[in-house]
DNA sequence: CTATCTGTTCTGAC
DNA sequence: TGTCAGAACAGATA
């Protein structure tokens, strides 16, 4: 979402802004208006828009957040051909916007929009100062975010050392604790560790150093399929005229309870709930 | 109709 | 300090 939104809007200025939810929408028309987006960038699930002066706009999607850009380009006020972004996908995508769900709405100088969109209303908006994330681990904002998977940091040393400080966790949570590792969610929880054919409720701490470095290549395996048929998949989500072909369909346990292991082991996909999760697993191959 | 589920995270009680 | 249930909220599905 962050990759396909900074290509849009970066070095835009926001000319105007519709609060249309204020409990979601925790910035003002101040804060935004006339103010151009020097860089958009991600820490954990956070969303972060640094504007030109020393602020930034943070949005965090929750459940059911959605950012959806568009630019019309003549073609009327029904133009889904022309938009990027993320989050949850339903029919929104292929409707005509603002909904009903529409939460904020930003106009940009070259006439392109952007909605932000939440059916439960979990997500937010806010504005920060931005010399106080500069620093180190992001500031007090972020200041008990883990490290980020796609990056040198995660390692098994860093994952046993954390496992025996929570030595009661079983493995999902584990990898769900977004002070351990950020960014990782349910859904690339339980396919990261059907990939390192790991079972969801072993303890974290009774992970062998051989699983920590399979199950790290499985977290970023499987989050870079996600931005692959997620992140910029939204595109053709709304070009294809079409509901499904998205990432939901390269998963391979995630909401697949009762279906053949894709593993071909003659297991079938369990569902199990842990730490409140809802939690998929092949019991046959996962060990 | 009821019950259960959800791509998240914070809080307060123990 | 770590763990757990419950809460915030709206809708889809069985």
């Amino acid at each position: 979402m962050v990759r396909g939104l900074r290509k849009k809007i970066e070095n835009r200025e926001i000319l105007s802004f519709d609060d249309r939810d204020k409990k979601v929408v925790q910035i003002t028309e101040k804060d935004v208006n006339n103010i151009r987006i020097e860089r958009v960038w991600r820490r954990a699930k956070n969303i972060i828009f640094d504007l030109e002066n020393d602020t930034a706009l943070i949005f965090h999607l929750k459940m059911t957040g959605q950012l959806i850009w568009e630019k019309c380009e003549g073609e009327g006020d029904f133009c889904l051909r022309n938009r990027r972004g993320g989050g949850h996908p339903d029919s929104a995508w292929l409707e005509k916007l603002p909904n009903k769900h529409t939460r904020a709405i930003f106009y940009f100088d070259d006439e392109s929009v952007l909605y932000f969109n939440d059916i439960r209303r979990f997500g937010w908006i806010k504005v920060i100062q931005r010399s106080k994330i500069k620093d180190q681990n992001y500031g007090p904002l972020f200041n008990n975010i883990g490290v980020e998977p796609l990056e040198g940091e995660l390692t098994p040393e860093y994952l046993a050392e954390m496992a025996e400080r929570f030595s009661n966790r079983k493995i999902k949570q584990f990898i769900m604790d977004q002070s351990i590792i950020a960014g990782v969610g349910n859904i690339y929880a339980d396919e990261s560790l059907y990939v390192a054919k790991i079972a969801p409720m072993r303890l974290a701490k009774d992970i062998k150093n051989s699983e920590w470095l399979k199950l790290i290549k499985s977290i970023r395996e499987v989050l870079e399929q996600g931005i692959k048929y997620g992140g910029s998949s939204s595109e053709n989500f709304v070009d294809a005229f079409g509901k499904q072909g998205e990432a939901h369909e390269h998963l391979l346990v995630y909401r697949r309870t009762g279906k053949k292991c894709p593993n071909n082991c003659g297991g079938v996909i369990e569902r199990t709930v842990i730490g409140g999760r809802g939690t998929h697993w092949c019991p046959k191959c996962q060990k």
